[in-house]
DNA sequence: ATCAGAAAGTAGCAAAAAGATACTAACTAA
DNA sequence: TTAGTTAGTATCTTTTTGCTACTTTCTGAT
């Protein structure tokens, strides 16, 4: 291919689209913002930015994830690309997926210059009423969803939604949320005790017994 | 994003590059073509195609597979998207790297019109050497390579390299190949049986015990 | 015909992991 | 001091995996 003339070829415009996710009350919620232009406009979309002709597709991602969340130095990784010829009604745009973790206790996030407003949106919710989304960005969240439901069972990737000290308790909610099943404490506590390590921390303030605090070790993965 | 007046920035070219496996003689083996033209003339790259302007990016990766080997309705999916911003000397091009797999016995061929000739390469010997590719393909292969080891293990993804009937002893060989370690024959079938089902053909004429044809069962996955 | 060789296929145990239950521990608030 | 509540652990059962050793069924050479 890439000794072909590509001039024949008509350039396109690429776009990321951002899933910035975060856990809040128990509840696995998206950023999601509020279009103020049309096609779409005052319907929630995901963030998205351009991606320069002098950028790769990671820095236009950390580029759009620091201008909605001014967050540098977050989790993220590339999803999928969703190429269908229409999917935004104007001209034709390959978008890039990124998804994002971060933890609650971090997270921030503001409207951007063209949108209405940004906020957190419950993605079980969204996912399973009929509210509608613009361009293919349901679509989107459902594959994103999906594949954090994967990830989950044979990755650390559910660290990244909690502090870097963080209790037993807490990360099994998180372990829950992303299956969206319950789990037994004392199992879950055999599996991940080799990835972590104590620290000298525990809660207090609670009416019931503390809780210590871990963090993950480095030496494994 | 999408909101965006596009037109600030420039549009760029996006390619498809293709990776078609097989498995020849108990090794995994790539389709690669040799390029005719500069850059990288003479070396060894990936087929691939550029996207059509009124084309999604599955309708080129199956244009492309079939301009390579004529063959239709293989088995493919999207692996990831190359974007580093100079890993085409010439311009800028960002790829969508599709992965796809066959059955040694429907491989099928030809150089094309921009390429001096195709062949199939053993992945482990070009990964394991210091052989050059062109552009950034041998990075995508070794991520292609991950990725099947990792498939392979949760899905069924080694049955799109045997036929649609296949003995136990070749199916194992298969998984023997993508995982690279052997496996116990007895593991291995307990393990697969719930997924395969009978027919009632056997091989014949070689000088030992005959092998039983078995075919993916089509309720489950 | 019989037997050696060779790969297919099976039986069955041991070890490890996952599933599940029931308990004990440590805190606050009344 | 006790009731309520959640943290944390001990222990058993079940399932899966790892492994060895066996039996089966063919060809080809005595």
């Amino acid at each position: 291919m890439e000794g072909y003339d590509s001039s024949q070829y008509e350039k396109l415009s690429l776009a990321v689209d951002l899933l910035v996710f975060t856990i809040e009350d128990d509840r696995l919620k998206l950023l999601m913002v509020e279009r103020s232009e049309d096609p779409f406009a005052k319907m929630s979309a995901l963030p998205g930015v351009f991606v320069g002709i002098k950028e790769t597709l990671d820095e236009a991602a950390e580029r759009g994830i620091e201008e909605e969340t001014g967050l540098k130095d977050i989790y993220f990784e590339q999803l999928y690309t969703f190429g269908e010829v229409d999917r935004d009604p104007r001209m034709r745009i390959v978008s890039v997926a990124y998804m994002a973790l971060v933890p609650i206790e971090k997270m921030n996030y503001h409207a951007g210059e063209r949108t209405l407003s940004a906020r957190l949106v419950d993605v079980e919710d969204l996912l399973s009423s009929d509210t509608k989304v613009a361009f293919d960005h349901k679509r989107i969240i459902a594959y994103a969803r999906q594949r954090l439901a994967n990830k989950v069972e044979y990755t650390g990737i559910a660290f990244h939604l909690v502090e870097e000290e963080f209790t037993l308790p807490k990360l099994q909610k998180v372990y829950e949320i992303l299956l969206g099943k319950p789990l037994y404490k004392a199992n879950f506590r055999k599996k991940i005790a080799p990835l972590i390590e104590e620290t000298d921390f525990i809660t207090s303030g609670e009416a019931h017994r503390p809780s210590r605090f871990y963090r993950l070790k480095k030496t494994e993965e």
